[in-house]
DNA sequence: CTTATATTTCGATAATACTAGAAATACAGT
DNA sequence: ACTGTATTTCTAGTATTATCGAAATATAAG
């Protein structure tokens, strides 16, 4: 986890509507959630919603599995974990 | 911390130069850095600069001082360790 | 092979952010 | 007052990001 990886992630975190896509995906566990449920939840745009799913899947914060006509969408701990990591480890908190 | 101050939070990190800018200012300490300082590691005009600085103070997470004719920097570490906090426990991580 | 549902990709527009030179401001020393 | 150093604010150009309708693609069922 470098400085520029780590601000990609940090970036595409900083977007409420990402923020909450993540939220909901961390609370659905590993059971993850369909876009069509995400959509429901969101009340936005298919197309917008599938730009941020984009979004997150490129720095590698959700992944998608195809079930027949449907994507599941789950949320990837391990790079949450890595960025909270960096932020309290590798850079930031726990200097006081 | 609600979603939409994580989200503005994490955006202002979510950029490399902004980034760096914090960890200079974390390892830094109690004692800070001068905007003089961080423009001779970063590398970058006075005037970017200053732009970043006035974001990172915008979300709480640096405050300034003025020494003289010099503006000390400091890291707020309460902002960071609360989005972190956010990341952890209200959001995100830790649901394996 | 047509229809229906789920989702993405395309394309265009609007909004926001980044960068940096030039001018302005703040302060200290002479 | 004048000069020098530190830093900001102004301004503008460029680039990136967000939004979303319309069209396209994927899959399943009849």
């Amino acid at each position: 986890m470098n400085n520029l990886i780590a601000a990609d992630i940090l970036s595409q975190l900083g977007n409420s509507t990402r923020l909450e896509i993540t939220r909901l995906l961390v609370r659905a566990g590993e059971k993850g959630m369909l876009v069509g449920e995400l959509q429901k939840s969101l009340k936005i745009p298919a197309s917008t919603l599938s730009h941020h799913l984009n979004a997150l899947k490129s720095v590698g914060l959700v992944s998608q599995e195809r079930l027949s006509n449907q994507l599941l969408c789950q949320v990837n701990y391990q790079t949450i974990d890595s960025i909270v990591e960096f932020l309290t480890v590798e850079c930031c908190a726990g200097n006081t």
